[in-house]
DNA sequence: GCGACAG
DNA sequence: ATCTTGTCGC
């Protein structure tokens, strides 16, 4: 069972209000750097579900070398926040942690199913539980939040065309499966846009989503792989 | 003021 | 996110 050390640890039983103030805080530190490809060995797959005002949250640490799944874990208890457009990782978060700290040991990189900085604040799920752990992490989206697609996105698999949001490329279209609705990838914290798209591709084997993300969420919306 | 809006 | 069967297309 891992510790969490949270760096810039703060409340969750905020207003919606107060939760924009803590983003707009957040965001400046957002870091992004290369990933090393050769050290990363796991990435987590993380995804809440919702029913009956309870969350779950799963995680799915998948080794990439052994393309295997080497551990998961979930987490379930009562809605801490309500949607809001934006406030989604107040949500999530609140279940993600408990769950992560259920794991033998934390993975290399998490891989959320949401935004990471195309967001409205550039403080997206992805960048806030990246902020906190300190670690790199990547949104990988089925929708867009804020932005829109420029220019002409391919049907083979791994085309791709920028998402940008006010002038500032926030993320990439990128089409993980020919002929399928793109994904939406983003930066959490630590990563670069190109090597977050490129991890994203890469272990989009099987499905639209990438491997980590998808087997989560099958584990959150079943409760078993 | 009106429409959009991760999951 | 969730409610839900079959159906069209690759």
């Amino acid at each position: 069972m891992p510790t969490l050390d949270l760096h810039h640890a703060h409340a969750w039983d905020v207003s919606p209000t107060e939760a924009v103030a803590i983003q707009r805080e957040l965001a400046p530190l957002v870091r992004e750097a290369p990933l090393d490809f050769d050290a990363v060995r796991t990435v987590a797959g993380l995804d809440v579900s919702v029913r009956d005002d309870r969350v779950r949250a799963a995680v799915v640490v998948y080794d990439v070398r052994a393309k295997a799944v080497v551990d998961q874990a979930i987490w379930e208890g009562p809605t801490p926040f309500p949607y809001v457009p934006g406030l989604l990782s107040f949500r999530e978060v609140p279940a993600i942690l408990p769950a992560l700290e259920q794991l033998r040991a934390l993975p290399d990189v998490y891989m959320l199913d949401a935004q990471g900085r195309a967001h409205p604040r550039r403080f997206g799920l992805a960048c806030h539980l990246g902020v906190l752990l300190d670690a790199p992490a990547l949104g990988v989206a089925k929708s867009i939040l804020v932005g829109r697609v420029e220019g002409e996105l391919g049907e083979a698999k791994g085309s791709g065309a920028p998402l940008v949001h006010k002038g500032e490329t926030v993320g990439v279209a990128l089409r993980t499966r020919e002929r399928v609705k793109p994904v939406y990838v983003s930066v959490g914290h630590r990563v670069t846009l190109r090597d977050a798209g490129r991890l994203a591709l890469r272990l989009a084997v099987k499905y639209k989503l990438p491997q980590p993300t998808h087997l989560a969420h099958r584990l959150s919306y079943r409760g078993e792989l």
